[in-house]
DNA sequence: TCTCCAAATGCAAGCGCTTACATTGCCTCA
DNA sequence: TGAGGCAATGTAAGCGCTTGCATTTGGAGA
């Protein structure tokens, strides 16, 4: 129990078990280089001492880290939350941390953490969606830095993501298969947000591909009272029979809304939404909406990029997204 | 646009700009000490030369990291997913980047990740709640990490919470206020985790301040499933009027149950929350619960970790919370 | 018994930055 | 005009660890 105030350096380590730095170094980082009793005399020096070794000693010696970085737009949506939750997880404990942030749906603030985050060392980059500057691509890439993007897919760099388009395309399919044909989008902020384009692209398309239009789109940005508004003001055109959402919390911010008009769901209008997070199973009536598989999705990135940064070829990983039909969806004219 | 594969250091920078690399690491890190023609001149060999700081060298000569660690149960309750978020807005950008790691709700698993967290450098320390083994706090204080403690309070160590107990006294007063005699609590696991034991107790100790004693608990992992099924087993009992629950999601899953049993809340059964997250305005009814301040603590835990960490001294910060009346309590016997 | 080899360990040169202290040069003031 | 002071800059000693290469050691094989 050693009261010094400055902590033991692998030099005090080695003194103590008699040995080199460089032996105690390589007890620490390759177990198996040095001799049993050598390896024993060492760890007790270490115990003995409480020791631990200097981050930035090491950081600076090895040109790694080992901390991986993570720039998403909120952790307030559940998605990015539950993804990031198990993306950590994935991530072996002890071998690499992970550093985040948060960029607000902010292109120039994203790019401003990235930065932030190369720069305090990461190893490796989680990133969400495609639409970034090619500049920054490029700087990425002459700084050698790996990343994975998420939440998305495209067919550069790697990802591990899911295909929002078609996501909705199916969504659409089961609205017009129920025999909707007056329908309306409330979509998220599209600018600088390729998921949010996807999405709405994915409504679009389908549409078109029957020859049919959107009845009306709101852009708004993410959050039950966005859903909300956008929600009265669609509704003004009464002969909508059913909303499309970009997302479950804009779902449930319109389902809301609903209910204080006075309408009654799913049989005045169909409304859906996408992720199917919590607050999908909780609303009244439950959400209808299109799975996505954030966690394994985290997990996946995790490995990928892990693999990416030790050197390792790894591809890209699309995972499939499905329809839960719950109780938000009918067919049209039950009022 | 160099492209040599390595990179560029300070003294590439010093040689470019014709100074030393001490006058190019004071114009970096105190602008003002240099002067300005100087300053200019390093600036553009730094452009030049797409310098930017190695961070192990930097954390190794100046002993700080910039990097704040966070240790958290999970983020997939929208409390500390809230509440991280709002830490992390309110650290300087670009000064501080934040290490998150989740443990679970498991006590020998926090310590290791804030082992882990120290081990890769974090000047300083955000943890939840005050149950932690004393030798842990020994070790942080021997290791001089300065921390902050969130999500409740005490009279040990800087904490920036919120007083777990007297929330859910005051949530008790209004049910017996409304008549309520007979009344349950489906609490989460009490194990290791003081804010869940601290809610326990001020719902008992309110009750027994009145003569009353709890008509049943249930003990589950915090979800909806659990508050689902927590709610179930207790209205086996029929008497029951009232049931508080630890958090929103529990009580969010009280009401799917009541709903499935086809029990009309709150005219069959009061149901209560606490935390007051986004999911407890979109059940039907909406969910009476306590508010907690989750953003605003995270902003002050923010700061008072950096002035812990620059040496100044700092108050804990204790902050209100507050009954939220919606539609899911009433007085008792409308059955 | 002598040679040769592999395993175990030691030596020492960095890694790129910060900072205490020394030096320079210029301006102010008597 | 010279002393004194201060702002600006330079010098160089670390910070604590990793790692390529050199050295030692203990057998195995002849």
């Amino acid at each position: 129990m050693d009261e010094t105030t400055a902590h033991a350096t692998l030099e005090d380590v080695a003194a103590f078990a008699g040995v080199s730095t460089a032996t105690v170094s390589r007890c620490i980082n390759s177990p198996d280089r040095v001799a049993p009793a050598t390896r024993e005399k060492i760890t007790n020096a270490i115990r003995a001492l409480n020791y631990s070794p200097n981050f930035g000693a090491k950081a600076l010696a090895s040109r790694r880290t080992g901390i991986i970085g993570a720039v998403i737009p909120t952790l307030e949506n559940a998605v990015f939350a539950h993804g990031i939750d198990a993306f950590e997880r994935a991530l072996p404990q002890g071998k690499y941390s992970l550093l985040v942030a948060s960029c607000g749906y902010d292109l120039n603030r994203e790019k401003q953490q990235i930065e932030s985050l190369v720069a305090r060392g990461a190893d490796g980059l989680l990133l969400v969606g495609f639409d970034r500057d090619p500049s920054l691509y490029a700087w990425l890439a002459h700084r050698r830095v790996p990343f994975v993007l998420a939440w998305a897919s495209g067919d550069s760099h790697h990802f591990a993501g899911f295909d929002n388009k078609a996501g909705m395309a199916a969504m659409i399919r089961l609205v017009l298969d129920l025999g909707h044909r007056k329908i309306a989008m409330i979509s998220g902020l599209t600018d600088g947000n390729d998921r949010a384009r996807a999405r709405l692209e994915g409504v679009r398309q389908s549409l078109a591909d029957r020859g049919l239009g959107l009845c009306g789109v709101a852009e708004v940005p993410y959050g039950l009272d966005g859903g909300g508004q956008a929600f009265t003001e669609l509704m003004v055109d009464r002969s909508i029979t059913a909303i499309v959402c970009g997302n479950d919390v804009l779902a449930a911010g319109a389902l809301r809304a609903a209910h204080h008009m006075g309408l009654v769901v799913p049989r005045d209008i169909t409304i859906t939404g996408f992720d199917d997070i919590d607050i999908a199973s909780i609303t009244l009536p439950e959400l209808t909406t299109v799975r996505v598989p954030h966690a394994r999705m985290g997990q996946e990135a995790a490995l990928m990029l892990q693999r990416l940064i030790e050197g390792q070829e790894s591809e890209s990983v699309l995972l499939p997204t499905e329809i839960v039909e719950r109780g938000t969806h009918a067919p049209p004219g039950g009022r």
